[in-house]
RNA sequence: GGAGUGAUGGCCGAGUUGGUCGAAGGCGCUCGCCUGCUAAGCGAGUAUACGCUGUAAAGGCGUAUCGAGGGUUCGAAUCCCUCUCACUCCGCCA
């Protein structure tokens, strides 16, 4: 969430990032509403202070005569009355409170100035592209259709036992997923400088809200029925609330975490899109990258985690762009992203396997996660960065595709190998 | 799931016949002194947020915070209620 503080001092500011952003009506409706919730709270606080501090006073005069055998009855009854006055005020300030709360919560992030202009995802700009696009002399086959004849995958059990957008991965299948996640997580822990973390599935209210995919997103998410309890949308939330409440020494950061989970996207709104193969799921597994780091080095640090993202692709020679997202384009939360997209053959085009974002400050307040300089020195918000590396039933998808064979069989990328046992290909 | 105990400042730990408690004491930390080195010793300091005021910075005044929320009261760390979490024992379970 924004700093308050920013809100009243620098409105132009605030007001120039949701036109850059392209922000609908209901947006620049609350902004305006805060503006006048604020004016009375502040006013409203200033008076209820100055009665606390009657009240206060005239306690300890209260004590006082007590203690000397006067009569205290009148100051008593005078301080009752102005007690009815000072709850009267905090029951306004608490509801006043709650909404300006609630209104900063839904505010978006400001985007950082380095970010390209433009409406919709149509204007993010292509940066640069990697890897050679495979040519095939045969009409090549969507993942979903290797992935069933070489028995890899089973989408129509998997509907069975649950529902629509699940799979089961099986046998050679479910070993090159593991190998995936094995690969991933030993290139960012061993050669990259991350600690590897396996989080909880489930996460309460307070986490969701820490990372900014709630109060707004709430119908993206799954949620318990008999406890405030979420699945987790990604590894993101759970690892930057590790260090929620948190006030971290200077010496300890960056902090970088690699962590392995199950995703949890109900997908709503997605009816009909990507409804076949494990683009579109409601339960992936992902590596997710997450740094914390002190604000001056954040916009390095979301160039190195993207290129910690990049080494998995190129290591698996995939090949891939980079665009950049506009303003327009830009998270609820994010002050600057970056995705990755792989080439997969058989739509002709690239997808989305990785999203690098720096969150500046942005859920740092939220989740109220410092550090200090040095003993002495005040605390302040760290920054949050994560990204993708990668999603790995994409990756699993872009596998299939661009390694297949005329015949149907599927040829290992040579560093997942080791990671399959030596296994070079998948046979029909 | 049943029974019980507890939650105080960076840490430990007093305080629970309500008032002089933002909170004793110790440890840690910071600065200064002392000191061949180290250790020890001496002195001072050491929470956060918000509001008002104000500055080049600072500062000043006030309010709130003793797990969270609510209540009683002129006044609550201290009394009452609800919740959360931790620990112990029993049961169950991977």
């Amino acid at each position: 969430m924004l700093d308050a503080k920013l809100l009243r001092q620098n409105p132009e500011r605030i007001r120039g990032a949701l036109t850059r952003r392209n922000e609908p009506p209901e947006t620049w409706d609350l902004l305006e509403r805060f503006y006048i919730l604020d004016g009375e709270w502040r006013d409203l606080t200033t008076r209820t202070e100055a009665l606390r501090a009657n009240r206060n006073s005239v306690s300890q005069e209260v004590a006082a005569r007590k203690r000397d055998q006067l009569d205290a009855g009148a100051l008593i009854e005078e301080m009752r009355l102005v007690g009815n006055q000072i709850q009267a005020a905090d029951e306004r300030l608490r509801v006043l409170d709650e909404e300006m709360n609630g209104i900063l919560l839904r505010l978006p992030n400001i985007p950082h100035e380095s970010v390209p202009y433009g409406h919709s995802e149509d204007e993010n700009p292509e940066l640069r592209r990697h890897g050679e696009i495979p040519i095939f002399d045969f009409a090549p086959k969507p993942h979903w259709d290797l992935g069933t004849g070489l028995a890899l995958l089973d989408f129509e059990r998997a509907s069975k036992v649950t529902g629509s957008r699940f799979v089961f991965y099986k046998g050679i299948g479910a070993q090159l997923e593991r190998a995936l996640m094995n690969f991933m997580i030993d290139v960012q822990t061993r050669e990259r400088g991350y600690m590897e973390v396996w989080p909880p599935y489930l996460v309460n209210r307070t986490s969701m809200v820490g990372t900014g995919n709630l109060p707004k997103f709430e119908e993206d998410v799954f949620r318990l029925e008999e406890q405030d309890y979420f699945l987790i949308p990604t590894a993101e939330v759970p690892v930057t609330n590790l260090h929620r409440d948190e006030i971290l020494a200077m010496g300890d950061l960056p902090i970088k975490y690699a962590g392995f989970s199950a995703s949890f996207r109900s997908e709503a709104g997605a009816a009909g899109k990507d409804t076949r193969g494990l683009i579109r799921l409601h339960q992936f597994n992902k590596v997710e990258l997450v740094q914390f780091v002190p604000p001056e080095s954040s916009y390095e640090a979301l160039e190195s985690i993207m290129a910690d993202a990049e080494a998995i692709l190129e290591r698996l020679e995939l090949p891939y762009r980079v665009i950049e997202i506009c303003t327009g384009d830009l998270g609820f939360k994010d002050c600057k992203k970056y995705d990755l997209e792989v080439w997969l053959p058989s739509s002709a085009a690239y997808r989305e396997i990785s999203s690098c974002t720096n969150f500046e400050d942005f859920q740092a307040r939220r989740s109220n996660i410092r550090f200090r300089r040095s003993d002495k020195s005040k605390p302040e918000y760290v920054h949050t960065l994560n990204g993708s590396g990668l999603a790995l039933g994409r990756t699993f998808a872009a596998i299939l595709e661009n390694y297949q064979e005329a015949d149907g069989s599927v040829r290992i990328p040579a560093a997942l190998q080791p990671y399959m046992g030596g296994l070079t290909r998948i046979d029909v």
